[in-house]
DNA sequence: GTAATCACG
DNA sequence: ACGTACGTGATTACT
């Protein structure tokens, strides 16, 4: 086979710098984009090749070679108008099925020596793409290097060199050695350029030779005297000029051959970038110049009287089933089921089980969490789901708002089938499900996520459905009796309240209370808010020993969320059977945590005493208990293992208490020396690394001056040095690929990486180091999930999984299951994935929430 | 519908 | 120079 190796950034700069620039309308540069596009076309034509790697640096600051840090320190970022090019083009090459290859601590010089070095030991053949002529000591019999200039491109082979230059490909390397580069900050032997440096090397080949044989050289003494005073340099140069031909990357050239999943999508982003001549060039389709057009008329027939068994006979030849359905209450009213070029509509119940159980049927639809609690209060399962839109259609992009059809498929440029007859409207969508399922698979793909579809989000949508209909028990009488506790207090409150301002307002409304705290009794204002005074929590704390007023006001507050939002919202929503029915959201965060909603039950009061009463009520129903497991430390332990630290691997794996060993580090003391107050600090570094940190929040929180909070993070970073090379590495990967993910590949895009605003950057940055450990952290705890449901069914227990607050499960389990249920729960929490570091979870049991949490 | 506040991880 | 930690949802007031 052949393959072509293109080295990407040193294309994107010639294309760059060679073509005027190009903008759409909306200013987005695009003349890097379209002549790499065209200057591949070219390349591709010209050398014919099988397969086609991409190679690009990461542009991070680790060295080829650690002895000499000035090594290409000198080189200059690209201009601004070239960086915000590159994300996009990386997206379209994807998109057009070009396989884009980097590697961590390796520059894409590397990455073309070892694809090449790779061709020649599998007999295949390799040609380089690149404008830059470090890449010709690769050439070889097998290697060719296509370089690109100004004028014509020029093919190296070993005798194009040999004629150009009178030596050999690798002897290029011992030129370079003694000549230098200044360009890649390689100092060489001053006083000898290209010509010296060649004659040199031709007449003895290697610098290692020169210097063995020094004195006995037949040179002039000048170039003599050169070369001795030089000599280290020239030895370093010999090093650092050499291309390493061993970065890990894949080097099976059949995973380079190109493959476009979907020429559409290809075409639309070439349009969005107004690159239409491109689309013409790589002989895409038309759709693109008309994006999203609505069409005219409905080319579906709708058949409402099809019979069962034809329909079922259809079905399982196809082997597969496009499908809607409309279930409420896990009820079936009706569903539709796309044939051909007929929705064919049907309300039986039975034939809609059928298909729903047959595993020889894979199944396409969306809302599946919905068809697999319907299927749980029917008492069967769902067989071979294959897909659900709106999982995917979150996979591919966490931070949209809106997966219904029609967006959908407005953005994948899918003609919805439209009609004026609004009866037949909301069955016409699962015509297009063939054609959506497609293109959303193939970005699924396209980004390998296809194992985080099948494996992770639908089998947890299965296990969220279960813990929806099972709900969560209360005890309604007691969230009553202290819901009119909370109102008596908060009465007396407000009276004593409206005495002491020496007017009655409402307290509830923080216009009114601003008004009456810092006009009518003058207190110093902290803050402001947009509209007004600021009386949140915390200037009311600092304000606390100025007035009565103020601590009254507090314990207001605190009541009245409690009573509001606690009693009388939860008391609204206890269901007939006397449980509470939580909805779990599964494509509404950005990291990959679960939602939930209706009520809310992740933000149940646990850190205040008063609060944590709430607990109380939540309980297992008669003769049964809580059992609850919750992982310790989850996301500093991920951190651990993605940043691959030594240091806070050790203190994972000789203490457990992590805040404290930081404590230890970070101030450089023993253990038994650190004081409850240093120990708090370091938790509160500890967090803030995990949110992507800046000196002056943790200085807030913590309450130390800004200068000591910066050198508690200086110091952290000192200690843990991978958890520093991390945070620089993670935010320059995004801001090349556009996009972060976590270790199971769920991914979030990240354009605010390449706005213009400081503040949006510096958002998207800390969003970079937060999310692939919030999001791995998620990842495995939905792991977890599955299993911990897999293995009460499989040992046949009552038990069940009746929430997750993040990182924390509660089951309900019988009694006389309970311990086994806490050891099952821990097994799997702990072994839910396999980490550098040890994951820790422990369980306990009670009859409340407030009694089984630790 | 948005802003402010506060509950959780 | 500029503002200041990640991710959520519910309630209340007010435009």
């Amino acid at each position: 086979m052949r393959l072509l190796v293109v080295d990407g950034n040193s294309i994107v700069n010639r294309a760059f710098y060679g073509i005027r620039p190009l903008t759409t309308k909306d200013g987005q540069f695009t003349n890097a984009i379209y002549g790499f596009l065209t200057m591949l076309y070219k390349i591709k034509n010209e050398e014919n090749p099988d397969a086609v790697a991409i190679a690009f640096d990461l542009k991070t600051k680790t060295f080829r070679h650690k002895a000499y840090s000035g090594y290409k320190a000198t080189r200059k970022g690209m201009p601004d108008e070239l960086a915000s090019q590159m994300a996009p083009l990386k997206e379209l090459l994807t998109l057009l099925g070009y396989k884009i290859v980097t590697c961590e601590g390796y520059e894409a010089d590397d990455i073309l020596g070892t694809l090449a070095k790779s061709c020649e030991a599998s007999g295949d053949e390799c040609v380089v793409a690149t404008g830059d002529r470090d890449s010709l000591q690769l050439v070889s019999e097998k290697t060719s290097v296509h370089l690109c200039t100004n004028k014509q491109d020029i093919i190296y082979t070993p005798q194009k060199i040999m004629e150009d230059y009178g030596v050999t490909p690798p002897e290029l390397i011992e030129i370079k050695a003694i000549q230098g580069d200044a360009s890649d900050n390689i100092p060489g032997v001053a006083g000898i350029g290209p010509k010296g440096a060649g004659d040199l090397i031709q007449k003895y080949h290697t610098v290692e030779y020169i210097y063995e044989h020094i004195d006995e050289l037949d040179i002039k003494d000048g170039i003599r005297n050169k070369l001795i005073n030089s000599k280290d340099n020239a030895i370093m140069s010999r090093m650092l000029g050499e291309i390493c031909c061993t970065a890990p990357i894949d080097t099976d050239i059949k995973s380079y051959v190109v493959d476009m999943q979907d020429a559409d999508a290809c075409s639309r982003y070439m349009a969005k970038l107004e690159l239409f001549s491109l689309i013409e060039k790589y002989n895409l389709n038309e759709v693109a110049k008309t994006p999203n057009k609505k069409a005219e008329s409905n080319p579906f027939v709708i058949d409402k009287d099809v019979e069962n068994n034809i329909l079922f006979e259809n079905i399982k030849k196809l082997k597969r089933v496009y499908f809607a359905f409309d279930i409420s209450n896990n009820k079936l009213k009706e569903f539709s089921v796309l044939c051909g070029d007929k929705v064919c509509l049907s309300k039986s119940k039975e034939l809609f089980d059928r298909i729903l159980q047959d595993e020889s049927i894979d199944k396409y639809t969306r809302n599946c969490k919905t068809l697999f609690a319907y299927a749980d209060k029917s008492g069967f399962a769902v067989n071979s789901l294959v897909f659900d839109i709106e999982l995917a259609a979150y996979l591919i992009e966490p931070s949209s708002k809106d997966y219904s059809d029609e967006n959908l498929c407005a953005s994948y440029g899918i003609e919805l089938p439209y009609t004026e007859n609004d009866e037949d409207k909301k069955y016409l969508p699962v015509g297009v499900y063939n054609i959506l399922c497609d293109k959303l698979l193939a970005q699924i793909k396209a980004h390998d996520q296809e194992k985080l579809l099948s494996d992770i989000e639908i089998p947890l949508a299965n296990v969220l459905a279960k813990m929806e209909n099972i709900g969560f028990a209360v005890d309604k009488q007691g969230i009553e009796d202290y819901g009119k506790a909370l109102s008596q207090q908060i009465k007396s409150l407000e009276n004593q309240i409206y005495e002491s301002a020496g007017c009655t307002f409402n307290i509830n409304s923080p216009k009114q209370l601003g008004k009456v705290l810092f006009e009518d009794l003058g207190l110093p204002c902290k803050k402001k808010t947009k509209s007004g005074y600021s009386t949140n929590a915390e200037v009311l704390e600092s304000l606390r020993y100025e007035h009565p007023i103020v601590e009254m006001v507090l314990s207001y507050r605190t009541l009245a969320k409690l009573n509001s939002t606690y009693c009388e919202g939860l008391l609204k929503v206890i269901a007939e059977d006397g449980r509470i029915h939580s909805s779990f959201n599964q494509t509404e965060t950005r990291t990959g945590r679960i939602s939930s909603t209706e009520p809310n039950l992740q933000n149940i009061p646990v850190r205040t005493e008063l609060g944590r009463e709430m607990r109380k009520f939540f309980c297992a129903k008669d003769g049964w208990v809580l059992v609850d497991a919750d992982y310790s430390q989850i996301e500093l332990r991920v951190l651990a293992h993605i940043a691959d630290d030594k240091n806070m691997i050790d203190a994972f794996k000789h203490g457990d208490d992590i805040h404290a060993i930081t404590a230890s580090q970070v101030f450089n003391l023993p253990l038994d020396m650190i004081t409850p107050i240093m120990r708090s600090r370091a938790k509160a570094v500890n967090f803030g690394i995990v949110y992507g940190i800046g000196a002056f929040s943790l200085a807030k929180d913590i309450g130390v001056s800004n200068k000591e909070a910066s050198q508690y993070i200086k110091s952290y970073l000192a200690h843990y040095s991978g958890v520093d090379e991390y945070m620089k590495n993670v935010v320059e990967k995004a801001s090349a690929d556009g996009y972060v993910q976590t270790m199971f590949g769920r991914r979030r895009n990240l354009p605010e990486l390449s706005s213009g605003k400081h503040m949006m950057r510096a958002f998207g940055e800390r969003v970079a180091r937060n999310m692939p450990i919030q999001g791995t952290a998620a990842d495995i705890i939905k792991i977890a999930m599955i299993k911990v449901n897999d293995r009460i069914k499989q040992e046949g227990l009552r038990a069940r999984l009746i929430l997750q607050v993040h990182d924390e499960l509660i089951v309900e389990a019988p009694q006389d299951e309970s311990m086994r249920v806490a050891m099952i729960l821990q097994e799997e929490m702990e072994n839910a994935v396999a980490l550098s570091v040890p994951l820790t979870a422990d369980a306990a049991i009670g009859k409340t929430w407030y009694d089984a949490k630790g």
